[in-house]
DNA sequence: CAGTGGTCTAGACCACCTT
DNA sequence: AGGTGGTCTAGACCACTGC
């Protein structure tokens, strides 16, 4: 549809079939304008979402590069880093499914009203999930939501996929996230649900996630068994800051 | 020196100082125009910035707003998503030190190759160190490095900061890096030197760290007790992609 | 110094939200 | 329909690289 993508997409594919080889230079913008008959301002804006992508690279006074290596890195199309909830990070060849081990709403703590930026009269949900993965236990959450932020909430979601809900039912956007990986000993519920020793290492990934105008709407630990979870992220480089 | 960086700097003064309030709108992008003596393409640049750092939103044929809750986010100033070795991560008032547990070069091993991209053939430098900040050991560290990519390295740069050389002696620069983070149970060095009980468990970072150019120059683990270390990161939405 | 990419302009048209 | 942001242009000048 926009013409930038459209060019982007193009020369994403020569890239990929190899017509663009890696460490070898592009055309000069000049030239690439003339071919896709643009501009070269649109040209740039192509060119910023291979960068952004971490496909090329640029030399100011030299030319643009094909990054070596980059077929290691397209590999992993996970969209921004393992996006949000287990649902999504399993094909329909899994079966995900939850079992609700306790459900209610309260006042929140004083560790959840300062992550979700909520005061002590607003009301939250208060969840804790088993998260089945083919039946096996994979992961334990515990999740804190603010009930004015997120509506609605009830077992039948629950036993599905709460991104699934706002997106489609509330029609929020779900913006960026900070998170905190850690390890830690197993406490009582993680030896019971997880089915894990006392020496088992347990990695918690604890996050707060916010939609896209900046409010936060969810604060979570979600516990695992070390040899059930690893946590991977690519972080480009800093291309234009 | 640019002129959109300089128009962004001054719009985050005004949105810290609370000239532009969480939640409200921006002025209109003609108007902002008129106001820097420029054209709105610029001004959209200058737009790009701020919404990459997540201080801002964009909705079309609305207008632009602030964030709420921005005041977390930019508490944190870790450049990338806590940038590359321990040097960086701690002050002046810290004292950083290594202690190198085994150095040598050899073949790399089947993973490295896979890793680095490199062969049989092409030496790695295998160097095992232990982290100490104000003289506690904090992290025990494995690292592979090409000896082609990266030249020169000795005690001296080992007990200094490898990047550092890399990036003020080779001229070389930083790009990407995938990371892979896990909980493990301690083994025996861990034991020795991280003084850890058999029931402490270990965060390790796992990482492959590439050149601007997409070249591998590092394949490394990082370990450290669960009780001294954690792994943040800040997610920004996918505001152009 | 020539050639490249980076920035910037002044205006145009389009897509979308709001009424 | 009016107003907003998103895209695009054709050309200009600047900053940097590399001979």
């Amino acid at each position: 549809m926009t013409k930038y993508i459209d060019i982007a997409t193009t020369l994403k594919q020569r890239i990929n079939s190899g017509q663009y080889k890696a460490g070898t230079s592009l055309p000069q913008q000049k030239t690439l304008a003339k071919e896709f008959n643009t501009s070269r301002m649109t040209i740039q804006k192509a060119l910023d979402v291979l960068d952004n992508e971490g496909l090329i690279y640029r030399v100011q006074g030299s030319g643009i590069y094909v990054k070596k290596n980059i077929n290691f890195l397209t590999d992993m199309k996970i969209p921004g880093n393992q996006y949000f909830g287990a649902t999504h990070l399993f094909g329909k060849s899994h079966h995900v499914k939850s079992k609700i081990i306790t459900f209610n709403i309260s006042n929140p703590t004083k560790e959840a009203q300062n992550a979700l930026k909520v005061t002590y009269d607003q009301a939250v949900y208060n969840i804790v999930r088993l998260r089945l993965v083919d039946d096996i236990s994979y992961a334990l959450e515990y999740t804190t939501m603010p009930t004015q932020v997120i509506p609605g909430i009830n077992q039948e979601v629950l036993l599905d996929s709460i991104y699934n809900y706002i997106q489609n039912n509330l029609n929020l956007t779900i913006g960026s996230a900070y998170r905190t990986i850690s390890a830690d000993k197993p406490d009582q519920l993680d030896q019971q649900y997880l089915n894990c020793l006392p020496v088992d290492p347990i990695l918690q990934v604890q996050q707060i996630v916010y939609l896209d105008d900046g409010v936060a709407f969810e604060f979570s630990r979600t516990r695992q068994r070390f040899d059930k979870g690893k946590y991977t992220i690519f972080e480009a480089g800093h291309p234009n800051l």
